[in-house]
DNA sequence: CTGGATTGTCTCTTACAAAAGACACATGTA
DNA sequence: TACATGTGTCTTTTGTAAGAGACAATCCAG
């Protein structure tokens, strides 16, 4: 199971990752966790695997598991002992889209915009103090630059990261970022005080551009998308190559802000 | 639980079962409802409406809507006490049309087919027992059939809902249509034996077409999409003005059941 | 074949979550 | 002014759901 390879997910779920396994849990934080389990591992699970996944007593599992099919938010994949998202949560994400303006807006904007550069973009929004790729729409190169939608990355690794996070308190920005989210996949360190005097500078600029920082050949342009005044709703990127030239890099960057500015709501 | 859910397309009717709801639900259980009721709802509801909806104390209402937005599942709406689907499930619904082949496929022949032929069309499912448009695509009239993803219709209203039984027991059927199901919404009342036969002849045919069921003013078009040789994993439809002529039809249905035998696995 | 690992279903106990209800503070309206 | 209605946060009580464990049934490797 846990795949070693390093780049991006992170494993450990949720909001208050408790220490030891507290040994009575409730069963609504079990399924919040199973639910992770499985969109951190992107297929169908084993009830068994799916126990020890999320460290449960099979018994548990097994009376949750049975409840989640019949309520149709998981169902049983193909092969028959394994389980996997449902119908219903597709049909509640459908709901979200529908009743989200943003969100669909977003979308279609962020497809446009990899139609028209042919370079990938992404929408980027906080989901409970993580950096999140809420759609993404994958270019034309041939060499794909390809991050799933859903994928959580900490939010240091990011220009969308520097954006989502302008106007937050210090305190509740050193809340956010771990430790282990200051050390960049090829184990360069940042400092917390540059990435806080950063996220100052892409908010006082209207975007932010960050070069080599998940991988060493890749440049991320970001904009932000404003809710209200001042509030960074979400944020909307290009990954181009690093040496894309200057000139382009400008360009790309005028497009990404008027199509952000766009979505944004003007209070 | 064998009731499920009691939510279909009656708006609130009232008092029907929740029979003497053993007053100590599990909490996963309310869990269940509330996700239920914002679904029917289709926008935000406040904790104290939802507490009422889903006929449960107001203090337990509250613990839970408090796990369930700290997850994500739910979010806070605009204007401070209401709720309504978070982006969380939007991101494994999204895993959920990853994960399906059939959905992602059957989501752009629908669209395609509604681009092509200016109709609307739209993608069904069984979901726990009940019919529910998956995906649908608008067409291009003037006056529109619009029909919201998710709903979820009575299966003897529908074209789709005949072959979509085909090949179950009779005893299955009659479990999953209650009395209620048969009555048309004009008020005319189906015979099971009748909805019975005309899901062999759907089986046996390939498609279905139904005319002025759910309203006076359409034609349904049904074809199965099989997931194996026999077993009907969901339908693809056109919904057409009653007045459609017979040679346009038949070549709709031709033009359906190819591409619908294109999303089928052949085994 | 044998032994270990996994699966799905049961039963029983008690730790603890759901419910009841009281509270403080808003609103609105007669 | 009083009087109703809605909201959000407490505390206390008690019914029950989570968990441990035992079970038979597969499965698979050696």
């Amino acid at each position: 199971m846990q795949d070693g390879n390093a780049l991006a997910v992170r494993p450990d779920a949720g909001p208050d990752e408790d220490k030891i396994s507290g040994s009575r849990e409730k069963g609504l934080n079990r399924v919040l966790h199973i639910l992770e389990f499985l969109h951190a591992n992107q297929r169908a699970i084993g009830i068994g695997d799916l126990a020890k996944g999320v460290n449960a007593p099979r018994s548990t599992i097994y009376t949750l598991v049975r409840s989640l099919v019949d309520a149709g938010l998981l169902e049983m994949a193909g092969d028959g002992n394994r389980v996997y998202f449902g119908k219903k949560l597709y049909l509640y994400g459908m709901d979200y889209v529908r009743g989200n303006d943003l969100l669909r807006r977003g979308r279609h904007e962020v497809d446009n915009l990899s139609r028209e550069t042919g370079e990938t973009s992404e929408l980027c929004m906080l989901q409970s103090g993580r950096y999140t790729i809420v759609h993404s729409s994958p270019g034309t190169r041939p060499f794909r630059i390809s991050s799933a939608t859903g994928l959580q990355i900490p939010l240091p690794w990011t220009a969308s990261g520097r954006l989502l996070l302008a106007g937050f308190e210090r305190a509740v920005i050193e809340d956010m970022v771990s430790e282990d989210d200051l050390v960049l996949p090829d184990g360069r360190r940042l400092l917390l005080d540059d990435f806080i005097a950063d996220i100052a500078t892409a908010g006082a600029a209207g975007y932010c551009v960050t070069s080599g920082l998940v991988d060493a050949y890749t440049k991320c342009l970001a904009a932000p998308i404003f809710s209200a005044p001042g509030k960074v709703e979400a944020t909307m990127c290009l990954v181009v190559p690093i040496d894309t030239s200057e000139e382009k890099t400008g360009n790309l960057i005028a497009l990404l802000r008027e199509r952000a500015a766009r979505l944004s709501i003007t209070g």
